[in-house]
DNA sequence: GGGGCGGCTCGAATCGATTCGACCGTAGAA
DNA sequence: TTCTACGGTCGAATCGATTCGAGCCGCCCC
């Protein structure tokens, strides 16, 4: 058996709470009995207080959840997720809480922790689509704080949100005063299933992604018509591959493209430089999110977000619901970036 | 006060053993009972056990803590620490736990939850220096099973490694069968300090970090009086940094560069383009990893690792430490990918 | 010398669930 | 009819630490 804070307590001759006393810090001891403790505590290599114990009794385990969309080496490759994992790290700075990272995938399969079944003092929910629901109901049974960036989870849990319809909006504002009219557009997944092909009434209207139809619906209100390509998730190989079908119908190809993010535009990019053809010559692109992608030639047009800034919103939003203060919902703006990727159409 | 099982068991008529057997689902019993409980549960809002109370009672929190050497954002500029990573969640996957990132930054500061104090079952540190000796001597003392990857922390704790040494030099002869006698080295930092600057007899004395070490006297192993640049971390940027001071100093220009990463070797190769160099007519890069840079638009040639094997070697190592086996070290071989961005010099 | 006060230490309750062995009633077997 | 077996339930101990109020002791001051 490994010893207990009691088994050390015995050894220097004191009481356990002494004993604990010693170790936490706070709380009168004299040095000497201190010194007492922490020599018995090394001769019986006690390793100090098990944090699970202190946890149960403290009511706090120091760890905060963040809940990804998807598996961790996806959520990971678009810079953006990890910018806002970045700007929670310095949102709960003042918990000195670590991160705990969950994917929402479906349901927990037998032994997994999930939301449900982790020692978290709060949870952020990134990108989660509705399904997580009932999980959000527990978190709210149990009143662990949570705080939702980009998804609509439940009523009483506060969001982190940016204006992606009127940023879109502007963005698509910016290429018809160019004097494009022939537009299209590269969308993200709308469903956890992320279908990739055609942008699809159907699809639209099973959208459990409220980023991607906010930002498809500040695009039709400047290009009501528009129609294009839903890629399966946010990446540059998957911008490139809706590129290219966006691309090869010459007798009708759009002559600026709108992605939902700097991945996809990225790709778009790609895609279109592949076929012969000059951005922004031939193809305007803008794009979404304003992280810059390594090795692109171009400085992208794009809507910048702050999403730094996000995350450590929704971390100082948790910081303060754990201090008992209302929860609040806040939602960012995006600028419209102007880069070398959109022109006047030939 | 948030309701109990206690509560629960007595709203529902049956003790607090008869409510807990209802909820975990093991144990025997009846339909009837684990309805009535159920139903007490709900009506009382409760949301289930507490992951707390049951992690002290099982001894089993379900999180495995993954310690990265640098801040979040940094480690996972690297597309390597994202594949091991993800390596380490496949690992686990039996496991059914979740990940707890923490960054093994200096002392921990006040209340934060650090190695120490996290409730987790397993340790997996990545990349970490002989620093966290104290925090790896507690969880030896705690028994708390731990790993490393690349970076040699204790003596009975295991190491998943690959062969650096042996790589890098098969890397450099490989250089010298084309030809290459003027060679440089852009290596990853030696100390926790990240010093960046010219590669010192100092530096190289005082190093903490295997990595770099290993792969610096693979190089020395074919060309003992190589010299170059020391980075502060592993990124295109600081490639480019280093290579830029490298290349120009034209009495004495490398014919070619070796670079301890692929994120290094990219910037390298931008830095010499953006000197007018041609790679490889006037300079041969050499990388370390294996990774696609995205948006690079060479195939560097460069020495690939298994950094997703490595995670999930990892992964596997905590598993079975977990299960009583001892614990075991693995070390996988790189092999070396023959891209464009080497040949003979002119 | 007595009262009071301050600094240290101790007991005991508590956090919330899990688990093992005991117990009970009933049904099937001998 | 009695014994066995078993499904179902309950009590009580346990996991390991924290915390609050009480108590003890010595010192200072009147």
């Amino acid at each position: 058996m490994r010893p207990t804070l009691a088994d050390v307590a015995a050894k220097a001759g004191v009481s356990a709470s002494t004993a604990s006393l010693a170790f936490s810090g706070s709380g009168p001891v004299s040095d000497a009995t201190k010194e007492r403790v922490l020599a018995a505590a090394a001769e019986l290599g006690y390793g100090g207080p098990d944090p699970r114990a202190r946890s149960l009794r403290r009511g706090r385990s120091g760890i905060v959840a963040v809940v990804l969309a998807e598996r961790v080496r996806a959520a990971f490759l678009d810079p953006v997720n990890i910018q806002m994992l970045d700007g929670i790290t310095e949102g709960i700075a003042p918990l000195g809480a670590g991160l705990l990272l969950l994917t929402d995938t479906g349901e927990e399969g037998g032994n997994a922790v999930g939301i449900e079944s982790a020692p978290v003092d709060a949870v952020v929910l990134i990108g989660c689509s509705p399904r997580v629901g009932r999980s959000v109901e527990v978190l709210r049974r149990r009143g662990i704080p949570s705080v939702a960036i980009e998804g609509a989870v439940g009523e009483d849990i506060p969001e982190i949100s940016i204006d992606n319809r009127e940023a879109t909006r502007r963005g698509a504002e910016y290429l018809r005063d160019l004097g494009h009219t022939d537009v299209a557009i590269v969308t993200l997944p709308f469903d956890a299933a992320r279908t990739r092909g055609p942008l699809t009434p159907e699809l639209e209207r099973g959208s459990t992604a409220d980023t991607a139809s906010e930002r498809l619906r500040g695009a039709r209100d400047v290009f009501p018509e528009i129609s294009g390509r839903v890629a399966a998730t946010s990446s540059i190989e998957e911008g490139r591959e809706a590129g290219k079908v966006l691309l090869t119908v010459p007798a009708h190809r759009p002559t600026a493209i709108i992605a939902q993010s700097d991945l996809l535009a990225t790709g778009v990019v790609l895609a279109a430089e592949e076929l012969g053809l000059s951005v922004p010559g031939d193809l305007s692109v803008l794009g979404f999110d304003g992280i810059r992608v390594d090795g692109l030639q171009h400085d992208l047009t794009t809507l910048e977000q702050p999403s730094v800034d996000k995350g450590r919103a929704a971390g100082e939003a948790v910081v303060s619901m754990l201090a008992g203060e209302p929860p609040a919902s806040r939602c960012f703006t995006s600028t419209l970036h102007v880069g070398d990727t959109t022109a006047p159409p030939r």
